[in-house]
DNA sequence: CTTAAAAAAGCAACAATGTTGCAAAAAGCC
DNA sequence: GGCTTTTTGCAACATTGTTGCTTTTTTAAG
């Protein structure tokens, strides 16, 4: 059953792969599987633990930026110094990013979430400021842990 | 004349340690003189290429890290893998920060403002989520670059 | 001003994280 | 299958951050 559940990600790995016209190798379907997996948002050092040598350091960095550059994923700025990356939803595409989501830090699991319902908030900025793109991160503790 | 406003600022880091009963050593004079001088955030990094070799790369960490458990400064969350330190306000104080402000990120001159004048807007989050602090991180273009 | 206790700085060594160039291997394509 | 392009693995290196310990500086008290 589960099995099951792992070779339908593993299927829809390689499709998304395609579809951006993207090599498909074992190291692109195994990330992005682990992406498609997870609930939250990732990061470099996640992915090392799961992939356990299976992968060289450097191939996961490439891979992530390969992801970020076709638009796959988009990354979560932190206090904390470590870049997460998550998966974007379909209307963000090719080219630009449209991540008007927030996303969420829980204080108790330290997951990192997509919160894709609440959309960023119009912010209304001193004169001279003209405002591109706007990132908000709400810590505090997430359904799972309260 | 130049000089009569860094011995101002020299005089006036000299102040804030004692306000917070901190002993008072070169390195944090400098340092603090450095945010007071600075209009936006600054980073580990900024300091070692100011400091020249003045200081200790260790003595930059640990004086930083002090300043942040005082509460004499806050840390601002990038994208970019490179935690940014800025002044706190006064109504900041012992304990707790109350930065409610946002932080903006200049696309040209990569500058960090804190717009201590616009208000982080409330967040309306799904059912089960609980909020603590919210940050709010805008990049554009500042007044200065445009 | 001198001095003893406390705090901070400097040094060295280490750990974690991220980058680059290049040769070998795998994927895509006819 | 064979050829071209892309990706991987490896090694070496750069940057960033941490820890333990000794020396120096600061503080506070006499």
């Amino acid at each position: 059953m589960k099995q099951a559940v792992k070779a339908n990600r593993e299927q829809q790995s390689e499709e998304i792969l395609k579809h951006n016209k993207l090599s498909v190798t074992d190291s692109r379907k195994f990330i992005l599987a682990f992406f498609l997996q997870q609930k939250g948002a990732i990061s470099h050092g996640d992915i090392e633990k799961k992939a356990a040598d299976r992968f060289d350091r450097v191939t996961i960095y490439r891979t992530l930026q390969t992801f970020v550059d076709r638009g796959l994923v988009h990354t979560i700025p932190t206090a904390d110094n470590s870049i997460r990356y998550a998966l974007c939803k379909d209307d963000c595409g090719k080219g630009e990013h449209h991540d008007h989501h927030i996303h969420f830090i829980c204080d108790k699991c330290r997951q990192t979430f997509c919160l894709d319902d609440v959309v960023t908030p119009e912010i209304r900025l001193p004169r001279g400021y003209s405002a591109g793109h706007v990132e908000v991160v709400v810590e505090g503790v997430c359904k799972d842990c309260r």
